[in-house]
This record gives structure tokens, C-alpha cells and sequence, in this order.
DNA sequence: GGAAATAGGATAAAAGAGGTCTTAAATACT
DNA sequence: AGTATTTAAGACCTCTTTTATCCTATTTCC
């Protein structure tokens, strides 16, 4: 099923957040669940494997938590995907060249390549810098709009 | 996580099979099963679910098989695939409306829609009936090689 | 009636989603 | 220095859904 498993989507929620705090900004786990509305023992599991995998740098103790550590620019969202998810691919014969026996007949496995390439053309160029923009933008909107009303 | 199930995978390979066929032609289960390599028990389950959404027709008893009722022309991969799956979906938020309340201020709802675009558009716009071109010159060409060789 | 097919139900294994509880580290307050 | 507090780390658990498959019943033709 293509579908986005809750444990990236979390990740993003996450790492979004953190983009749009101050940069070096420490934020704990509870407060970022509350925020991003994610369950905070799911969340702290996430937060978990994202820092081992370098993008967050955790402190514990009294008045620690997690930091982005690689700047919102240079972060994906088809990074942050792969690292909860493993290795993003459509259909089998696209994981490895020959991982298909068919492949070598079969005219489909043109379709899934296409396929994956122009879907993850759009994960790949989207930063969460941009991100973060987009939402400080959005945000602006939709509060406007309510206070107009 | 972004997979292609093995149910809509036969799918198409059967699909793919019968589209290769003259038309008309009645193909029984164990005969596409052996020539694409799919457990006949599977594609039986398969081939009646393809059956009740009206892609293809069934006759029982000595004889009998399955036929394709749609030409191949008018039959996408898309539809294939949400017959095996239902409809596809990369993101809660592009399911419906309103179904991720956070929408509204979440700038991570419109990537999701351009992915899922970018995807969509390539199995919506191809047919079976092009498969089995490209099937028929791709097993050409593969035949000359190993002939020559 | 018997062989050839499909119809449909049952099931086993894996992935996904989330929770709990204990341990470790850092700070803050005596 | 010592203790309490705050926060993450890590290990373990459970429940549900999806995936992939098999097995038996039923239909139809000869
Ligand atoms: S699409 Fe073709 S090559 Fe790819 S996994 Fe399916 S059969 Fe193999
Ligand atoms: S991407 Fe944004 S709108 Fe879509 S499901 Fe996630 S939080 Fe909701």
C-alpha cells in the first residue's frame, strides 16, 4: 500500500517544528508532541533513532532535549522519510538491478521507474527550509483570516 | 511504507497476460500462473476480485477460464491498482477534505499533493494496451540477443 | 458421475502503532 | 557534597491491520 506510515510522518511534524524554532533552540519531547500533536512516547522513540542517524543532538537532564544539528536548508524531507522508513522503492525490481528475474522481459518495470522518479523528484527538492517559510506564511494567513472574522 | 503489494503486482501481471492473448481467448488460472510466475491459488483470489469490479469474466466447470471484458486499450494501471487496494493515497491529509485537521496550516499538506500528483499522472496515463506493445517488441528484442549469441 | 475450473473461507506471518517501566545523565537546590 | 528534579535512553510489551498464501466447497460441462 503506498501510503506514508504514521512514524515518518511524526518525524517530519517534528523536524518542522524544530526548523521553525530559533536556530540551536533546545525543545523537550512533551512540548513538541503537544504542539505537532503526536503522541510523546511514539515521538520520543522517533526522536531516539533520528539522533542517532545525525539529525538531532540530544541533551538529557534538567533543561536539555533535542536540537537540530544539520541546518533546515540541508535537510530533506526525502531524507528524513528514508530514515524511518529505509530505502524508499515503488516495486521490488526497483531495489536492486537485477532483484526481478523478469525484468530483462518485462515492459512494466519502465512504468515503476518513471514512476518513482517523478515522485521522488518532489520529496528530494523540498527542504524543510522552504518548509518552515511555507508555514510561517501559512500560519500568518490563516490567523488573519480568523481575526478578520 | 512506499510498496507495491504482491496482490496488485499479479494483478498486473495477469492482466498483462491476457492483454498479450487474442482476444476473446479464454486463459485458465494454472496456464497464467505458470507463464508469469505467480502461485495459481494467489491469482485465483485475484482473478475473482477482478471479476466482481467488472474487469474481467469468469465461466465455471470443464473449459472455462477468465477473459479480459475491457479492452486493453481502456484499462490503466492506476485502475488496477486501486482495485487490488483501494484508492491510493500517499498522505492522510489527501484521502479527503478534511480528514487531517492540522491542514490548514500545514505546509507539508501541499508537497504531498504534488507527489501524489506527479505519481498518479504517470500509472494514469498508461494502458495495458501499450504494455503489451512494449511487452511484445521488449521479448523481441531480448529473443534476438540470446538467438544471436 | 467424474474431471476441470472457479468461488470463497481460513490462516499464518509480518509490519505498524503505540504504551510502560527502568536506567542514566544533567542541573538545581539545600 | 548530597539529594531531588527533570529530561532523554533503552528495553520490552501488546494490540491491530495488512500481506500472502493455502485448502475446501461448488459449479459446469461431457
Ligand atoms: S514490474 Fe516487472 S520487473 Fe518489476 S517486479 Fe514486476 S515483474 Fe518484475
Ligand atoms: S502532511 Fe500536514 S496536513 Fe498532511 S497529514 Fe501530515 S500534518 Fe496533516
Amino acid at each position: 500500500m503506498f501510503r506514508l506510515s504514521k512514524g515518518a510522518e511524526y518525524a517530519i511534524r517534528g523536524i518542522l517544528h524544530l526548523s521553525m524554532q530559533p536556530e540551536g533552540k533546545v525543545s523537550f519531547v512533551e512540548e513538541i508532541g503537544e504542539a505537532q500533536d503526536v503522541p510523546k512516547a511514539y515521538l520520543a522513540k522517533i526522536f531516539q533513532s533520528l539522533t542517532k542517524k545525525g539529525f538531532l543532538k540530544s541533551t538529557r537532564g534538567q533543561g536539555g532535549g533535542f536540537t537540530l544539528i544539520k541546518p533546515p536548508a540541508e535537510i530533506t524531507v526525502n531524507e528524513v522519510i528514508e530514515a524511518m522508513e529505509g530505502p524508499i522503492y515503488l516495486n521490488d525490481c526497483l531495489v536492486s538491478k537485477d532483484a526481478c528475474e523478469r525484468e530483462t522481459f518485462c515492459p512494466v518495470h519502465e512504468l515503476w521507474q518513471k514512476a518513482q522518479t517523478s515522485f521522488m523528484d518532489v520529496i528530494i527538492n523540498c527542504t524543510f527550509e522552504e518548509l518552515a517559510k511555507a508555514g510561517k506564511v501559512k500560519r500568518e494567513k490563516c490567523e488573519s483570516k480568523s481575526g478578520a472574522a
